[in-house]
DNA sequence: ATGAAAGCGCTAACAG
DNA sequence: CTGTTAGCGCTTTCAT
C-alpha cells in the first residue's frame, strides 16, 4: 500500500494517469455508472486503491447537481428521545446511498433558523426536522428551496410539506381517561417550563382537556428549568407532595422525571399506586429497569424516524421531480402502558 | 417577502443582476470578506433577503478548495457518552464558523472505514474520532488525506495524529487501588462483551493490574452483550451474586448498569456499602438521581470534546499549512468520586 | 464500451 | 472599493 502523502490531494486525472483511462470512464467505474468492460474497471479500481485515491464529492455534487445527504435538524441530543429517532433515520436510510447530516438548536427558534440556512446551503436531498413550529423565514426558506421536508414528532398542527408524528393532545387527553377510569381523582401534574418544548405543551393541553372533560380538574402544578433528570424528578415530586399532600395521582411530562418521582415515592415509603399513581411519558428504556414499571404511553420515536427516512428515500429516487413532497399527514398511534403504577380501572 | 417558488435554485447571478452589482461583490458582501461600501453592502443584502437567496456551499467549497466541516465519527448515540461529548464539540465549535458534521459506526470497524471514507470525500476541516483502534486502511486514508486528525476518548496507544482522552487503563488501576484500600477483597466485575469497546476492556485490564499489584485476585465476572441498561444491571447484579455470594465489592463498566446494581441491592435489603460496595463508571448524570450516589470516575466527555475542537478550529484557522496536526497527545485527569457506595478507607 | 468538450456556481488572483 | 478572468474537480451530453 503506497500512500506517502501527496502535496495536493488526488484527483480522477491521477487515477485516469496512472490507469491509463480516460478520466470519464474512471468515473463511470468509481460510480458504477454505465457499462464498463471487466478489464478497464479492474485496472481503475486497482489504480484508485493504490493511489489511495477518495472521490471529491464536492466537484461531484456540484456537476451533478445532486449530493447525497438529508438534513436533519432537531432541539437536544441530551433528550434521549432524539438519539432514538436518529437511530430510526440512519437504519432506513443505511441502504439507500442517502446520509444524514444532523443540525442541533437547543430548542431555539432563532438557532433552528441558522442551521437550516446553513443546512440549505449544501442543497440536500431533504430535510427532516423536529416538530411543527418555526419562524416565518425559516417556513420561507424550506418552502422555496424545493427540497422535500418531513417534520416529525408532532401532527397538532399545519406543516409545510408531509408530516409524520403523534397526536400529542390526543396523548395526553388518552392519559387522562385512563387516569380518570382508575379512579384517581386529586390529580397533579410535573414538566418542564420550556415554552419551546411545544410537544410538551400540547400534552398537557391535552391532558387538561381529557380531565375537563369528565369533570375533575388538575390541582397542582410543578414546572422545572432546563433538561430532565432523575434527581429533578425526586425533588419536584417531593415539593409538589409538600404544597398538595393529597394529591393521589402525579402526571410527569417524560419518564426520566416521573422514574424520579418513582424513587421519592419508594424512598419514602408511598405505596403507588394504591396511595399515588404515577405516569410517565415516552416508554423509555429506564421504565422496564425499575422495580415497578412506570405507566407511560410509548412516542413511537423509530418508527417516526424510518417513515421520515422512508419518505425522503423515495422523494430522492423519483429525483427530477421539481418542487416538495406530496404534503402527506401520517398520525402514528402510540400506544398506552399501565405499567405498575397505574392501578387497574 | 417575495417567495414564489423558482423553478431553478436562485445563484450570485439573480442577486447580483437584482442588486446592479457584480457577481464577485455580492460575494465578498455575503461572506464579508474585503472592504465593500455601506451603501453597495445595503443594496446587495437587501436584493438577497428579498430573493430568499441561499449561497450554494458545494460551488463555494469546490472554488475555495476549504469547507467548514468537522467530520466527528463516533460508535453510538445510544451510549449516553457520545452525546456529551457532541456536546462539548458543539459548543466550542459554534463561534468558528465550522459546523460538525456526525457519523455512527455501530463499534463496526468496517462501517468505521466506510463513515471515514464518505465523510473524508467532503474534504472537511477536520477529523475527530473515537479511539485509537482503526483499520490500516482507515489509518491510510486519514494519514494521506492531509487533513488534522484528532482521537479522542482513550490514551493508551499510538496515535495518526493528535490524541485528546484519559488513560482508562489508569483509571480502572485508580479503581482499584480505591476500593483495596477500603478494605474490600472479594470483588467482582460486571461488564460488556464487546471487543470492539477497547475502552471499557482497557479499563479492566487496568483494575485487574491494581487488584493484583494489591495481591488481591478478580474473583467473578459477569458480562453481558448490547446496550447497557438499568434493568441488565439488576439482573447481571442478581445473577454474580447468586454465583459468588461472598463477594464485597462488584465494579461495573459503566454507571448505567451500575445504577441497575445500586437498585437490585436496594431492593434486596443487600445493605451498601456495608455488606457490598459499587463503584461504575463516566460520572454520568443517572448517579445523582439515586438515594444512595454510586462511586464513579468522570470520563472527562465534555472537556474531551472542547479540548478536540479546539485543536480543529486553530488549525483550520492555520490553513495553508499542509499536512496535519501537531502531534499532539493531551492526557485529562478523571476525578474519581466515592460517593455513598464505597466506604471510606 | 470509451472519449472530448462544456460547464455546474462560486471564489482566488489580479487589475483598475 | 469594484470588476474581470480563469479555473476548482467532477459529471453531463454528445460523439464515436
Amino acid at each position: 500500500m503506497t500512500t506517502l502523502r501527496p502535496r495536493r490531494p488526488l484527483t480522477l486525472r491521477d487515477v485516469s494517469e496512472a490507469s491509463g483511462v480516460s478520466e470519464m470512464t474512471v468515473s463511470r467505474v468509481l460510480r458504477n455508472r454505465g457499462d464498463v468492460s471487466a478489464a478497464t474497471r479492474e485496472k481503475v479500481l486497482t489504480a484508485a486503491k493504490t493511489l489511495g485515491y477518495v472521490p471529491n464529492k464536492i466537484a461531484g455534487g456540484l456537476a451533478s447537481q445532486r449530493v447525497n445527504l438529508v438534513a436533519v435538524v432537531i432541539p437536544s441530543l441530551s433528550n434521549l428521545v432524539f438519539p432514538d429517532v436518529l437511530g430510526g433515520i440512519s437504519a432506513e436510510l443505511d441502504d439507500t446511498g442517502l446520509q444524514p447530516v444532523i443540525g442541533v438548536t437547543n430548542y431555539s427558534p432563532a438557532r433552528e433558523e441558522m442551521v437550516l440556512y446553513d443546512m440549505l446551503s449544501w442543497r440536500p436531498s431533504g430535510v427532516i426536522l423536529a416538530g411543527l413550529e418555526h419562524s416565518a423565514a425559516a417556513r420561507a426558506m424550506l418552502t422555496s428551496s424545493g427540497i422535500p421536508v418531513v417534520e416529525i414528532m408532532d401532527t397538532d398542527g399545519d406543516g409545510i410539506d408531509t408530516i409524520v408524528g403523534i397526536s400529542h393532545k390526543r396523548a395526553g387527553r388518552e392519559m387522562a381517561r385512563r387516569i380518570v377510569a382508575a379512579g384517581y381523582r386529586r390529580i397533579g401534574f410535573v414538566g418542564t417550563h420550556m415554552p419551546e418544548d411545544h410537544r410538551a405543551r400540547k400534552r398537557l393541553v391535552g391532558f387538561e382537556e381529557g380531565l375537563a372533560a369528565a369533570g375533575v380538574p388538575l390541582e397542582a402544578r410543578e414546572y422545572y428549568q432546563g433538561g430532565s433528570s432523575l434527581l429533578k424528578g425526586r425533588e419536584l415530586t417531593e415539593r409538589i407532595l409538600t404544597r398538595a399532600p393529597n394529591l393521589d395521582f402525579l402526571y410527569y411530562s417524560n419518564d426520566m422525571i416521573g422514574a424520579g418521582g418513582l424513587l421519592h415515592c419508594m424512598t419514602h415509603g408511598i405505596a403507588v399506586p394504591g396511595r399515588i399513581g404515577l405516569a410517565g411519558f415516552n416508554g423509555m428504556e429506564i421504565v422496564d429497569g425499575f422495580p415497578l414499571r412506570l405507566a407511560t404511553m410509548d412516542s413511537c420515536r423509530l418508527e417516526i424516524g424510518r417513515e421520515a427516512a422512508r419518505i425522503i428515500a423515495e422523494h430522492a429516487d423519483a429525483a427530477g421531480t421539481p418542487g416538495a413532497g406530496a404534503g402527506e399527514r401520517i398520525e402514528l398511534q402510540p400506544t398506552l402502558s399501565l405499567g405498575d403504577t397505574l392501578r387497574r380501572g
